[in-house]
DNA sequence: GTCCGTATGAATGTATACATCTCGTATACG
DNA sequence: CGTATACGAGATGTATACATTCATACGGAC
């Protein structure tokens, strides 16, 4: 049993507050360029406004929240630019972690972990009939942490963490619209070979394509966002698409 | 007379709190791994526990401290790796800032800017005798703020904001100490060079070197710091450098 | 009728009291 | 003498009361 310890931190209330409001905002509840007043999210979650205000500062750190200059906050709107931009710069981070994963070497232990995860998922994009979306987005996600990982570098991966709080620049956003598009098979067997290919690189020590393939990787995700928006139907469909304002 | 408006977020105690504990960081007052009491620092400061915490969670964010899993915070020790990976990411960041100019294209007003700082810089570097460093390092910080801000995108620039909150990763770092190094006036010749680089490959359109010459910009930091690492001397010259532990 | 000053209300910023948990220490038992 | 347990000091987490500031609306003067 996960005793819940202080690590979480504020085991109970700060962490409701950040998961709360994080979801009002994402599922649309809020809506951009609105006020957010401590005393009624207060209300709404039952929370005192002390953990209310933590969460705010850290949603306002992570980007989804912005300052009102003479004090509180509002939802940031995002314009289809910054999803863009969100999205090309986790590539062009993910690529600096492919880079330095090639260039310093990885041990062969973490190697092997990697293959394992590439097996994993080519035999669930070789599915015949249904692909596990399921199975496919907790690989995926793996593989991501994984490559985050193996750059060494705990700079970069705090960056990359960061930049993954926004929920349409992870790896796995445009997974489940994917899922409702006709060339769905198409288009994660392309990511699968992107990633061997990534991993390829990294065990060669070839550094420059492995940044190289990383960020094109991204640039999946960046096309499949050009996609979404035509479709409002399908937009609803990618977590905090909602957000999207002009 | 500046009005302190309630936009300096805690137009006073909570900033207090902000500057006065990173300055207790960062001058090493309380040492890497040591931990931080809110009690003991709302005395030290004459502040209550509520601003402290604001800021204790902010610097928590930046990545000048680290959390306890039981609660509480610590002071992060920096290695020299984490110091060259961030000079490195910022490199990476400055990189993209630079590619995504050349690419978008600049207003030629924002241009112009950029050239009245190089012809700036041109005349301070070009100083025969003593050079105004203060006014180097002035100039310097406003042509990478401004190379963020061609960079067009709201998200990139947001994140150099970000990276550039440990004050090792700044471009000006090292400036004072190159001010005591033999070679200073050639090194920041070399930089100056860089900078118009950059510049020219932003209005010729050429992303691609625009992106690499950014990089190598920020190597020359990155080569600055192993000089001062051997000069123990030295070091204490450098902001936030007495955080390096091992 | 418009503009400016004032006043009122609500929001955030701050301080502090209280609850809960962690960790060190001392003591008792095996 | 070592270990386990219980206790206590001190830490953070939380709630709330108070202070201060900002925005809005109202009223009066020009």
């Amino acid at each position: 049993m996960a005793a819940p310890t202080r690590a979480d931190r504020g085991g109970s209330q700060t962490l409701k507050a950040l998961l709360g409001i994080r979801e009002l905002v994402f599922s649309g509840a809020i809506g951009p360029g609105e006020r957010l007043s401590e005393v009624i999210l207060s209300h709404r979650l039952s929370l005192s406004r002390t953990p209310i205000r933590a969460a705010l500062a850290q949603l306002e750190q992570e980007g989804v929240l912005e300052t009102i200059p003479s004090g509180g906050y509002t939802v940031r709107g995002f314009t289809q630019a910054d999803v863009a931009d969100a999205i090309e710069l986790r590539g062009v981070l993910e690529g600096t972690a492919a880079r330095f994963a090639a260039e310093r070497g990885v041990a062969p232990v973490r190697l092997q972990a990697m293959h394992a995860l590439l097996a994993e998922i080519d035999t669930i994009v070789a599915e015949p009939q249904e692909m596990d979306f399921s199975a496919y987005i907790d690989r995926n996600g793996e593989f991501h942490e994984l490559l985050h990982t193996l750059s060494g570098s705990d700079t970069l991966r705090r960056e990359l963490a960061r930049v993954m709080k926004l929920p349409f620049a992870l790896p796995n956003a445009f997974v489940t619209a994917q899922a409702q598009m006709p060339e769905i098979r198409a288009s994660l067997v392309v990511a699968q070979a992107q990633h061997r290919a990534i991993v390829d690189a990294i065990e060669l020590r070839e550094g420059g394509r492995a940044e190289a393939l990383a960020r094109e990787h991204a640039r999946l995700a960046r096309n499949n966002l050009d996609v979404v928006i035509e479709d409002r139907n399908l937009m609803t469909k990618v977590p905090g698409l909602a957000l999207i304002s002009t």
